[in-house]
DNA sequence: CACTAGTTATAAG
DNA sequence: TCTTATAAATAGT
């Protein structure tokens, strides 16, 4: 623009590039500021330098406001994805239905186990609906304590088979090597086997 | 710039003003191009008209992509929302969550008024089942609290003021007989009817 | 939109 | 960074 007129291509001397765009760079960041001003217009304007660095210029409050202004603006022309912060709504929406959904399940729930009451409940209600919980866990740990013992008896059966099993073979090997065995530590651990069983068992009743 | 000084105020007379801004925002655009190009920066630039119509440039790539990359070199800096996905993930896991726990009500509900058994429920399900149940109580509990806590006020309060009735009645009762009274006992028992109260207050906290 | 005079931006030093 | 000659942008017509 001046001592010499400018060609629209990339400046190819490193050093004068990066004076142009310091200069540059203020010159187009006052113009948008006079615009806005001017005119009363809203500007959002960054800049990459090309070394990554971040110029910024946002009229009206925050870059992020403006951001978002933009692309509501351009999400009716794109039918953009409708995703990040859309999405994120809708989940945070869906969110409360099912805290709402809960909340009543538990409402309507008190409700007729109360023997049914209006609006907030009463000490005594809250007292019947307590003891309903207490049954209805009662309930629930007979059920797991059921579940358990049948687990038990599981166990014990296996554990039955297993025995004989192991007796079955141990005599097997008492037959093939002799009385006089090459293993006789073998007789202190007679159930090896069953006895990992039981450890199983006890560790999965807590 | 031309014929006349600029003032850095808005331009009041709209005609003016408009053709200002179509000018303006031209020369901007074209600035911005410029410095792209010359110094090989990368810009995003929108501009909202007062009127809220939307002018933009993007010198590389969409202005998605520009923004994505605006909000990366910002994010460290403002160590922002803790990333979009994240969250949106969160949600949807909260989601399951809660739609586990509906179905999981609603199946250990039907379960409890079929009369229980180990029949449609897992151990696992018991299990969570308890411990919703439990935490439920346990709002119960303190909703119990509270109305308890209230009555106590009601009844303090009530105490006070038949303290004071007593109070009174004692007094004009020593006006009426004089000092040597004939019911030396009663210096014994100052309050009878707040006694009763605390009673009544203690079985009541049960 | 075109013109033009006075303004502003900026390339080169 | 400052200066300056000149290109570029633009306010008013």
């Amino acid at each position: 623009m001046a001592r010499g007129k400018v060609q629209l291509k990339r400046v190819e001397n490193p050093v004068h590039r990066q004076v142009t765009f310091c200069k540059r760079r203020a010159g187009l960041l006052k113009k948008a500021k006079e615009l806005s001003v001017l005119c009363d217009a809203e500007i959002g304007l960054f800049i990459f330098s090309p070394h990554g660095k971040l110029y910024e210029l946002a009229t009206k409050g925050t870059m992020q406001g403006l951001i978002e202004r933009y692309m509501k603006s351009t999400r009716g022309t794109q039918a953009d994805q409708p995703n990040e912060k859309q999405v994120l709504l809708e989940s945070k929406e869906e969110i409360s239905m099912l805290k709402i959904e809960i909340e009543l399940l538990q409402k309507g729930l008190s409700w007729y186990m109360s023997g049914g009451g209006t609006g907030t409940m009463t000490l005594d209600e809250l007292h019947v609906l307590e003891k309903h919980l207490e049954i209805w866990i009662y309930h629930i740990r007979s059920a797991k304590m059921d579940f358990m013992f049948q687990e038990i008896q599981l166990l014990k059966n296996k554990e039955g088979i297993l025995k004989a099993a192991n007796n079955y073979l141990q005599e097997q090997i008492d037959k093939q090597f002799g009385i006089a065995n090459i293993m006789p530590t073998m007789t202190d651990i007679p159930y090896p086997l069953t006895k990992q069983n039981e450890i199983y068992i006890n560790s999965d009743i807590c």
